[in-house]
DNA sequence: ACCTGAACACCGTTCAAGT
DNA sequence: ACCTGAACACCGTTCAAGT
């Protein structure tokens, strides 16, 4: 639309560009992601942003690294437990705050950022002198716990908020007699005031754990 | 006979598309997947296919539930951690054999076949005595791990076998140095023969922890 | 060096027309 | 009731042309 000239404020550089993906994904999901809608807030051309950027797939890949480097380092000094703890959280916040980007956090090359968080948990696991078995189990289970967890909440809030009434009516009139267990926990979820922090319990499990099995195999 | 067309030797129909469907994304992916391509492989236009399934969401929401159909369901008798260590595994290698599924899991409505698996984890974990408040993050803690990780195992591995001379590189050559715990773990893996069973170790550590809690929080 | 419109080869889905 | 081709409103990306 706007051709551009002499009117541009800011540059077009790649990490404006990831930084608008990452407005509007934030904005509008993943799924509504698309070259077009981002050049338009841009105000740019469509086809400028392929100069700064090869393709949508290395676009993704920068957006799931500039979030990563938006979650706090785990510090490697004082007690394992406690600084991976404190890092988990962070993540577990900063995913929530960009909910596409747990989906796309697994299945697509690291790029420097998460590189470099990922060696920062191993470190505090090695630092930690659990046995090197259990520092390769370890980063599993922990980077496991962070997206993992973080995805399966996210995908609870999406289905609710989206089918809200049809999931109502399902589980408690339809389901509620075939399925009891599954009734009770839909009610647990809804009783749950978000003050139980079900994220850091979980994970004690898993720290705790691996200490445990640490001393004594 | 045939009412329809004289060539088609099967008629169309929901289960015969969601199949078809599961066919196509096992073998090109998920991201392939299209109607036009499903409607080809049937040998149908591909607006046949709306006449049985209102549009790619709801296939998607198919795709998943016939997944989930094929897990086997823990055993309510016998010692609870045994069953759901059975029936993660064997979840486990259902979702390995449907690489795309993880991914879609958590984020779409659940159809029957996943309900019915969900209330079963927590008949298990009812049935095992657990505190309601442990049966709630149990439950969240179990699926979260069964999900999680082979979805980080999935993308671990494509990965790895999209880009692995630009990866091998990457590590061994220019981050090896600035990332030493990073490139130990890449090595770990490598001599990994997938005889550890990560999955069913990190499992162990949730629902060891999970009855340990139980007995003395 | 950066930008961009037009064009291409795709999508999912609507609609109207067939049987 | 089921099927389907044509058409529509989109995609990502290539290419050639601009500055």
């Amino acid at each position: 639309m706007a051709t551009q000239s002499p009117t541009r404020v800011k540059p077009l550089d790649k990490q404006r560009i990831l930084e608008a993906a990452i407005a509007y994904a934030d904005e509008h999901g993943v799924g509504a992601l698309t070259m077009r809608g981002i050049a338009e807030n841009l105000e740019c051309g469509v086809m400028s942003l392929y100069n700064h950027v090869a393709n949508k797939e290395e676009m993704l890949v920068g957006m799931v690294d500039i979030v990563a480097g938006k979650i706090d380092l785990p510090l490697v000094d004082g007690d394992w437990k406690g600084a991976l703890r404190a890092s988990a959280a962070n993540a577990h916040e900063v995913l929530l705050r960009h909910q596409w980007a747990p989906a796309q956090w697994s299945l697509r090359m690291p790029g420097p950022a998460r590189i470099r968080y990922m060696d920062s948990i191993l470190q505090v696991l090695t630092k930690a002198e659990l046995k090197p078995k259990l520092v390769y189990s370890g980063y599993h289970a922990v980077t496991m716990h962070i997206i993992g967890f973080t995805l399966q909440e996210i995908g609870y809030q999406q289905v609710l908020d989206a089918d809200f009434d049809e999931l109502a009516n399902k589980f408690i009139k339809d389901l509620a007699g075939d399925f009891p267990h599954m009734a009770d926990h839909v009610r647990a979820h809804m009783d749950d005031n978000c003050d139980s922090d079900e994220f850091g319990f979980v994970l004690d499990l898993i720290l705790d754990g691996l200490e445990r099995v640490n001393v004594k195999p």
